[in-house]
DNA sequence: GTTGTACTCAACCAATCAGTTGAGAAGGAG
DNA sequence: CTCCTTCTCAACTGATTGGTTGAGTACAAC
């Protein structure tokens, strides 16, 4: 659900050509024509990267007599950038808690000076294979 | 340059099952195999998708014995952050000097009530053909 | 040495994707 | 009405992608 959403607007701007788009429609509003005109490709095609950002939310489209202005719809990013900013936490967060382990280590600990350790992971959290969605 | 590595960045996380993975490292650190376990597909699929969040730069993996660790790599989601930053901020912007125009045109001026704007573009800016790379 | 584990590489296959061309739909202008 | 512009839809093509299987590498353990 929100998952398949979150895939297509990462498959949307993983092209350039769709990105370069999103860069322009920030500026202000355009035709599919004038999002065309810089690029050596057929308007067709320029058709079809514009629907997949409509389809991934990035983008609404109107009507002004033959024309359809595209509209960049600010929203979207704010899913992207929780999603990212969440694992980026997280992954700091882990690295806090090794430099805390590593202190430990360092601190009052010897006797784990081989490697029996059963689990070869250093610092693999045993809940990985836990509910992580 | 930096436009192919954000390419490839936001391809990688365009499919759920990279982005389920980066989750799952961002607890820790996890060989293939444990990253493979919940999933119902090969090791070598997820080996393919190993390699593409690497060569992302989301994620590096090191030698222990046969095993090969992956560790997630946080300064890529900077990239992405400031890439999406920059046109969410162009984007409000826009906005905000759009209320401003609608603000103006509310204060002193009532001679274009009826659609002959001839810019039939309403917050369309000229300047959108112009450089914008 | 042989066996078993953890993983990668190479070849293949079906599905999707980014582009094309050709045909139209929608609507303003003569 | 006819012409022209703007844009979409449908069908096709070559390249990429996500998956498979089979073989091979690297290393530990027996």
């Amino acid at each position: 659900m929100s998952d398949d959403s979150l895939s297509r607007v990462f498959a949307a701007l993983a092209d350039p050509t769709r990105r370069d788009m999103v860069a322009r429609l920030a500026v202000g509003d355009a035709t599919v024509g004038q999002l065309a005109a810089p690029y050596d490709v057929s308007m067709q095609a320029v058709s079809k990267h514009i629907k997949v950002l409509e389809e991934a939310g990035l983008v609404s489209r109107s009507r002004d007599a033959q024309r359809r202005p595209c509209h960049l719809e600010a929203e979207v990013f704010d899913l992207m950038t929780k999603w990212i900013e969440r694992y980026q936490q997280r992954a700091q967060e882990r690295y806090r808690r090794l430099d805390a382990v590593l202190a430990e280590m360092n601190d009052g600990a010897a006797h784990t000076s081989n490697d029996n350790n059963n689990n070869h992971n250093p610092g693999l959290d045993p809940t990985i294979t836990g509910a992580a969605s």
